[in-house]
DNA sequence: TTGTAGGCGTTATCAA
DNA sequence: TTGATAACGCCTACAA
């Protein structure tokens, strides 16, 4: 005894063959007429009682048989490492809008920074045949690339780049946002400035730090600033950092990664009897939602969410439309937000 | 000219059919082994070795051509108003999280609050062939339930109810937690407390309304508080429904229905020149992400976001299951968490 | 335990 | 312009 899918009182939803049954006409006449792609094709007058009958039968394509036959599920799938982390709620919102324009439905997981996880995932993706894949997770060995490559699904990056992966990334320019920070913390007089980075593989982290160090430079100061790396982009792993942090040479100012990572700074900081501002400045990255609204607001960087949602979600629609679009890494434009984390030095007495 | 989905150079992803060829048996026999369900009808000798060829094969099951045979696509649709709130991360996250362990892919999308988007949504998924549905954005006349219905689409609110709609829901007691927030306004002394409410046909704003009301009478107080209804759970509604109440009766504490809208209402408050605690005590509900960072922290109702997702995917797992399952209500208790937006009246003036 | 055959709903190809 | 037919990949009575 199976059980049936649909109670019994239901009726089952009217087919391509009910309406052509209805019509008169054979059921790849109602086919063409009802795609839009191939309504030319048939008699004005033909399409138009197709399709007033087939609105009264209430007829609704079935994504499944169509898929089926032209192996496109007019599905995409996006990645994320973490939904609840709140720099991705604004990109992917801004992506599914734009591939919902576009009459496409959007899978979303998430992957916890999980390879094997991310590889399960993936491979899911595969066997419900979707027609992209929008990757925010990307890091160094990951093996998604390769999956992706396998099964030939055309693949975009958002908010992390992957050298050497061959394929399109719309990212922040993370260079130059830190450069930006360090740049205002110089202005403010700063010159012992401390680096309090992201973890190790992932592009936002090392791009970061190599824009931090490369804007030391520019300035004529001595590039062996204190540096630590938090093991993710989390609270608590901010707050340790910034514990390692203390525990090492002294610095009035700290250029951090990314805002999740303050938070747990100014935890840490706090600990420390210290005050942000006072005795430590300090910058985020992101501009995530209500780190305006924290104390002291945050000064930080502020990243184009949506439109890196929707420029990415642009480019997979041009890849998978033709696939020999260049691939492209499009870098967004970062601004700096003045608050309240930052101030001149000396007021207190530095870390 | 069509132009071929795959780049010529992929190979084509394997199919049941490769898998027997190289076997030496028939599709329906590697069908029956490869399938969990099934793989009992096959000799154990033989279902090792589809096992091992199908691997080497590198197959994948088509959910396409499987959904299309048994009707269902193994994918779950989530409707939410706005991915952006903070509130929805958490409860997707759960709710994908215990989906994705069932086997299920995850589809989402936002309905912007705009009933016609969602109308369109809906028939969208409908025509994914998704096999149930979890609706976020559930809201007077919306007729979303007749569609789900009529589509027959196992469906599940969460966060919200929809008093009538004969369908399961998992939703926070709203009545209770707003009880919990007045009775510690009572508590510290406030006897003049205003309601700042949600927008109308929504069922937390209703219940929550309502639960203020019997807080108040509970306490023998005169139930004619100033009660002002925001137009929609955003900080700009915040803001403008705390300025209306200014204009009327003085208060000296006011129970918002929802975090975000406490912080339009810190905004109003201050630009008013009042303090936040000093002057008046607020309390919000949810506990978002962060309110406890922002200034002052905001004491508010804490709601079990993750448990609600998961509990509303545990819910609709059982419906599909079986159909018979009961619907349900399901209560989700809620908890206060004192911070420093709320003190004794009387260190300010009041409002 | 395994093979056979038919069909899920749609679209593509070919013929009329 | 329309109709007939087959096929997409899988599942499942039924027969062997």
């Amino acid at each position: 005894m199976t059980r049936r899918p649909r109670p019994a009182s239901a009726p089952p939803r009217a087919t391509i063959a009910d309406v052509a049954a209805a019509a008169g006409v054979h059921a790849s006449t109602v086919s063409r007429a009802l795609n839009p792609a191939t309504r030319g094709m048939v008699t004005d007058a033909v399409a138009a009682r197709i399709a007033e009958i087939a609105q009264r039968l209430g007829w609704q394509p079935s994504t499944l048989a169509a898929g089926l036959r032209t192996r496109r599920s007019r599905t995409i799938g996006i990645l994320v490492p973490d939904l609840v982390n709140p720099v991705f709620p604004p990109i992917v919102r801004a992506a599914e809008s734009r591939l919902a324009e576009a009459g496409y439905a959007t899978l979303i997981a998430n992957t916890d920074m999980d390879p094997a996880r991310e590889a399960l995932l993936i491979e899911r993706m595969a066997a419900q045949m979707v027609d992209g894949l929008m990757l925010a997770s990307a890091a160094r060995g990951s093996g998604a690339i390769e999956l992706c490559r396998r099964w030939s699904i055309p693949t975009v990056l958002i908010n992390r780049r992957l050298p050497g992966a061959g394929l399109s990334a719309v990212i922040n320019d993370d260079g130059r946002g830190m450069a930006l920070a360090v740049r205002h913390l110089l202005a403010l007089g700063h010159r012992r400035i401390a680096h309090l980075g992201g973890p190790a593989g992932v592009s936002t982290a090392t791009d970061r730090r190599t824009g931090f160090r490369a804007a030391l430079r520019a300035a004529g100061l001595p590039v062996e600033a204190p540096i630590v790396a938090a093991e993710a982009y989390t609270e608590e792993a901010g707050r340790r950092a910034m514990q390692s942090l203390l525990a090492g040479p002294a610095f009035t100012a700290v250029a951090v990664a990314n805002d999740m990572l303050c938070l747990g700074a100014y935890d840490a900081l706090a600990a420390a009897g210290l005050d942000v501002a006072g005795d430590v400045s300090v910058t985020g990255f992101n501009d995530m939602p209500f780190v305006d609204r924290i104390a002291p607001p945050l000064t930080t960087v502020r990243i184009q969410h949506a439109e890196m949602g929707r420029r990415g979600a642009e480019q997979l629609l041009a890849e998978m439309a033709d696939p020999d679009t260049a691939r492209r890494e499009t870098r967004l434009e970062p601004e700096l937000v003045i608050r309240a984390s930052t101030a001149p030095p000396g007021r207190g007495s530095g870390a």
